[in-house]
This record gives structure tokens, C-alpha cells and sequence, in this order.
DNA sequence: TTGTGATATGAACAATATTAATTATCTTTG
DNA sequence: CAAAGATAATTAATATTGTTCATATCACAA
């Protein structure tokens, strides 16, 4: 009964690696129960045989990408300073990840999710998802007396909706027209709700 | 040859009068081309006589659905104050509409457009429509020193992306919960980039 | 070895978009 | 007014999708 469920989650997991491969390869466009279980080297009936349905199936990548996600982004601000600065690279490097694999974005952000059993707390996931990766650096912030809690939690929020609004045009509406201009228009609006890194005096007051 | 024309638009109407009852009613998931076809009185096929393909009747709609909701907002602004209670007034107009057709918001926002001839210019009608509903009480907050034009266009595209950050968590991702608590954050997100409605000193400084 | 239960699969079904072929209709002209 | 030709509408057909189900296959226990 134990090997069973070690074995079940194995080919859980075969089916789980061929939809991520896809997701990020060629977008969610191209996901479907036959091409995830001809990757996983089964029949497409097969896969019911494992998941209540495809989006049961595709929802289970949610958790993995966020890790991947995460892993990618504390790299990429190893470099960076601390405070104001940490939290624009982490909102650089998660923006840089969604826009190199728009499948993710598809699936994260787009993709309507059926009666899947948890969904209510994979929709928390990600909704919380870029607040859990700059948590930290609002910590340190606090402790710095650059913010109080209270202003934190205001500019986390506010963060968080704009970051999601420009991926949404710059993804699903092509505005603005290429990665530069994103990219420019996204720092302008850090800037605005942050603030610039090194204040001269204290903000919080 | 003239009323070749008028003929051929005028049964265009018919679908994408249908296709718009369609995307008011049940949304985008019912529309299909059977399903327009049907309600528009013809049989599938002779929707490709009119149309390239479903996606193109599709986005046909948008500018019928942006004139109505221009309509429905100018309505409801009607009692609110000049300046920025007008700003948030729209805003809040704006957002009751996309929340009460929810297939409206999908065709404007998470539909992927095909290869539509002028695919660009509806993308960018869409990234600037809620600009355009606000403009004039913007203009009127330059014209009263209340903003000078520089920080009304930054907190114009604050406005823009954080309204369309947060229609795209609470459609998509039940985030917040439940309407009454996304209409608090909207509001208090608007009092963010806005300010209060009656500010006791300019802030043009 | 044989039977049992779990697992894998192909056939089948329903819904989808789209294209091609065919039929109906309408217009124009002899 | 009627037949030819153009236009419009429809039916038939193809391809792809998700999902279900009866059956086949395989591992393992008796």
C-alpha cells in the first residue's frame, strides 16, 4: 500500500514534468491530454487513470513553478542591494520570469480554473505569491525605519496590483510595444510607489 | 455596390449582435460558432461568409461594448463632484461594469487575439479606454492646480495598471473574496494615487 | 498455474472550428 | 418574363479537442 502510493506518485510525476515542459516550451496553447501523455510516454486515457481531468492535472504544476520561480529570482538579486533595491530586483526577476515563459503566465494568471478541490488556496498561492517573495525585504525596510508596517502594507499592495496589470497589457495586449519600454514604464512605476533607494531623510513620517 | 454594402453590414450586425448578447449574457465560454449563428438566425457556415474567423466577429464587438460602457459611466458620474471624486467615480463606474459583464472583461482583456488585421489598434483602444473615460476630469485637475500635467500622467498609468491588476485577481483568482471587499481596496487603493477628494493645501508642490 | 485485482489502452462520443462542395436565391439581361 | 450568372446560405465533411467505458494486459498471490 505504501509502494503503491510511491509508484502512483511516480507516475504522477512523469505526467506532472511532460505538462511543465510544455507549459514553459510552447504555452498552454499546446497542452492537451494527448500531447502531455504522449510526452509522458502513455495513452491519453491513461491520464485519467491519475487526475480527475487536464486542469486537475495542470493546476498541480502551480506549486512547482513557484519553487523554480523562486529559485530563479533569489539569484538574479544576489547581486543587488539591500531594502528598496532588493525588492525592484525581485519584481525584475519575477516579471523576467513570466515574460520568458508566458505559458507560466498563462497558467498563474489567465487560465480559468474548473472545481478543482483546493482551488480557493492555489489561487491564494498565487495571488500572494509576488508579497511572499519581497517579504523579506519589506522586513528589512521596517527594521530600517525606511517604512513603517503599516506604509509597507500599503505599497506591497499597491506592487502587487500594478506588476500584474503591466504584465497583463504587455502580454495580452501588446502595450507597450516591446520589452524595453515594459521594462522602462515598470521601473518609472517602482519608483513611484517605492521610492528611490537610497532616501536622503526619513520617509516614514 | 453601395447596397452590397449596407446589406453585407447590416447582417453582420445580426452575428455580432448575437455574439454580443452572448458575451452580456452567459459569457465567453457559450460563444461559439453555432451558438452565434443560431441566435443570429443563420447556419454556422455562413458566419466565414462575413467573417475570417470566430475571433475576428469576436473582437468586432469591442467597440459597440467600450461605447456602451462609456455611456453607463457617464451616467453614474453624473452626481459625483468635479475633479477627483469625478476620477474615482468613473473609476468606480468602470470597474462595476467589467464586474457585471465579466464576459465583456474577458474579451477585453484575457481573450489571446488572433491575427487580426488591426489587431494593434484594438489592443490599444483597450489599454487606453479607461484613460480616455478619465481625461477631461483630469484636465479639469490641472486646470484647477491641483496636479500639474506631469503627475497627473504618472497617476494616470499608476491608476490604469492597478485597476486592471486588481479586475484580473478578483475575476480570475477570487482575490479579494468577495465584491464588498474589492470595491474597499479599490477605494483605498484610488485614495493611494489620488488622494483625498478635497486636499487643504495644492499639492502641485 | 491459475485467478484476481490493478493498471493501461483503444474505441467511441460529444463538442469544437474550419473548409469545400452543393444548393438556394436573387439579379441582371436577352 | 425567363434563363444565365453571380451571390449567398447551407449541408457535408475534416480535424482536433476532452472525456468515458469496456476491454486487454500485467503483476502477484493462492
Amino acid at each position: 500500500m505504501d509502494k503503491k502510493e510511491i509508484q502512483e506518485q511516480r507516475i504522477k510525476g512523469y505526467f506532472i514534468d511532460a505538462a511543465k515542459e510544455l507549459l514553459k516550451g510552447e504555452g498552454l496553447s499546446v497542452v492537451s491530454v494527448r500531447s502531455v501523455a504522449d510526452k509522458a510516454g502513455y495513452s491519453y486515457a491513461t491520464l485519467y487513470n491519475y487526475f480527475k481531468d487536464l486542469n486537475d492535472l495542470i493546476f498541480e504544476c502551480v506549486r512547482d513553478f513557484q519553487a523554480e520561480c523562486e529559485t530563479a529570482v533569489k539569484s538574479k538579486i544576489k547581486k543587488s542591494g539591500q531594502g528598496k533595491d532588493k525588492i525592484k530586483a525581485t519584481v525584475q526577476a519575477y516579471v523576467e520570469y513570466f515574460t520568458e515563459y508566458s505559458g507560466v503566465f498563462e497558467l498563474f494568471f489567465l487560465e480559468r480554473m474548473g472545481n478543482i478541490g483546493n482551488k480557493q488556496s492555489i489561487s491564494e498561492l498565487i495571488y500572494t505569491f509576488l508579497d511572499r517573495l519581497c517579504e523579506p525585504h519589506w522586513k528589512y525596510c521596517i527594521a530600517q525605519n525606511i517604512f513603517d508596517r503599516e506604509l509597507a502594507d500599503k505599497k506591497k499592495r499597491q506592487l502587487r496590483f500594478c506588476v500584474m496589470g503591466m504584465l497583463l497589457f504587455y502580454q495580452n495586449r501588446f502595450q507597450p510595444e516591446n520589452y524595453n519600454k515594459f521594462i522602462e514604464v515598470l521601473n518609472n512605476q517602482m519608483e513611484e510607489i517605492i521610492g528611490t533607494s537610497y532616501p536622503t531623510k526619513n520617509e516614514t513620517a
